[in-house]
DNA sequence: TAGATTGTTAATCGATTAACAATC
DNA sequence: TAGATTGTTAATCGATTAACAATC
């Protein structure tokens, strides 16, 4: 990446929206495309998408707009998609199998190496050839594989102690799903994923139109 | 509701984290709090904290600070959790059945009405009693039950044409998981769960810590 | 009453949009 | 070359934080 300020949530919270237009500008044999159709595509400004993608370098071409294959690349790159990450998931209820069986992921390159629960009923059953194995072996693991990304979908009651164990063995993100804020040491990524909450903000919006 | 301007959407996505910390207040026999309090707890600026409530209301005290349980109802009812919603659940693959199986909506009085799939193997099974239903019979179901909330489960390609028969038979709103942005006519509210838009999140921001 | 803490206005900060010179 | 469109700076808008008078 030629740039690299420091880049803010909003811009990286963008980036892959970028990169999903532009996969889809790919498949219908789009070569080119300048900020203003990509916005109007994508309902962002040609302003922004010219800000944004300027946080990483130079992409654009003046006169011409943006060759769709080559920032696709570069969006790729930057989402980290060119390298592999070490996934588990911790917790094979409702949502964990779900996301274990999830198959959009693969897509990206992303696989499930392992999975964890405390229930002895689960484990050694397997989910599409990966295993459910004991949480007690959870913490050597992690150490042992160099596990990037945690996926959590335990209860909100046993999220913060599994966070810890996490955290001691060195992992570098949690995707989490459990309905609770983790307290974590600096550096460790922690996404939540607040089913919920999301549900409520519907709710909200729903409750706030039938007021007026 | 005492007062009512345009609340911002930064706002709305606050409160259910508000509703989440004061919910352990009451388990935790706390009465009453001050913003400054409970900003800490929740990372929030005091004056974050004030300013926010103050968009629907005078629910502080001089003095005195806030009532934990009186504003845990307010905030319950901008909510809109002192009303039911009739909920359905479309595409009753691995993210529909778990959701459709999710304990944790139950404790908010969400329950689901219906979940629908075009895959005949499933038509006829039943999730914690609710019984799959052929997706052909969508639309009357949305009109006939006054359906207000669509949980859109199923995958891209059919997502906005499912999105279309729920929109013209006068569904509120749409909790959409499909991994595309959906068209609808202005007024149905529509709330997404990019579940690989966020794990992009996660991808992007351990890249751009390896780099630096 | 004095102390505490709100509600609210003003100041600051950050993000988005507009404008335009640079240049392909 | 002329037209198109970028990269980038400046202007605007909105959200957050600070400050403080009001008041319990």
């Amino acid at each position: 990446m030629e740039k690299k300020r420091n880049i803010s949530m909003a811009v990286i919270r963008r980036l892959p929206k970028y990169h999903r237009y532009l996969g889809d500008l790919i498949r219908n044999e789009v070569d080119r495309i300048s900020s203003k159709e990509l916005g109007e595509r994508i309902g962002f400004t040609a302003s922004q998408i010219r800000q944004d993608l300027n946080c990483f370098g130079d992409f654009g071409q003046q006169g011409y707009g943006y060759n769709v294959k080559d920032l696709y690349a570069q969006i790729s790159n930057i989402l980290g998609l060119s390298r592999d990450y070490k996934i588990v998931i911790i917790g094979a209820g409702n949502i964990g199998q779900a996301l274990a069986n999830y198959s959009n992921f693969e897509s990206f390159g992303f696989d499930i190496d392992a999975i964890f629960d405390v229930n002895p009923k689960l484990i050694g059953i397997k989910i599409r050839d990966v295993e459910i194995r004991d949480i007690d072996t959870l913490d050597s693991y992690i150490k042992e594989n160099d596990v990037s990304i945690a996926i959590l979908c335990v209860p909100g009651r046993a999220a913060q102690s599994v966070c810890d164990t996490l955290a001691e063995n060195g992992i570098k993100a949690i995707w989490n799903f459990a309905p609770v804020d983790l307290n974590v040491p600096d550096g460790i990524v922690i996404e939540n994923v607040h089913l919920i909450d999301s549900l409520l903000t519907i709710t909200c919006l729903l409750n706030e139109k039938t007021e007026k």
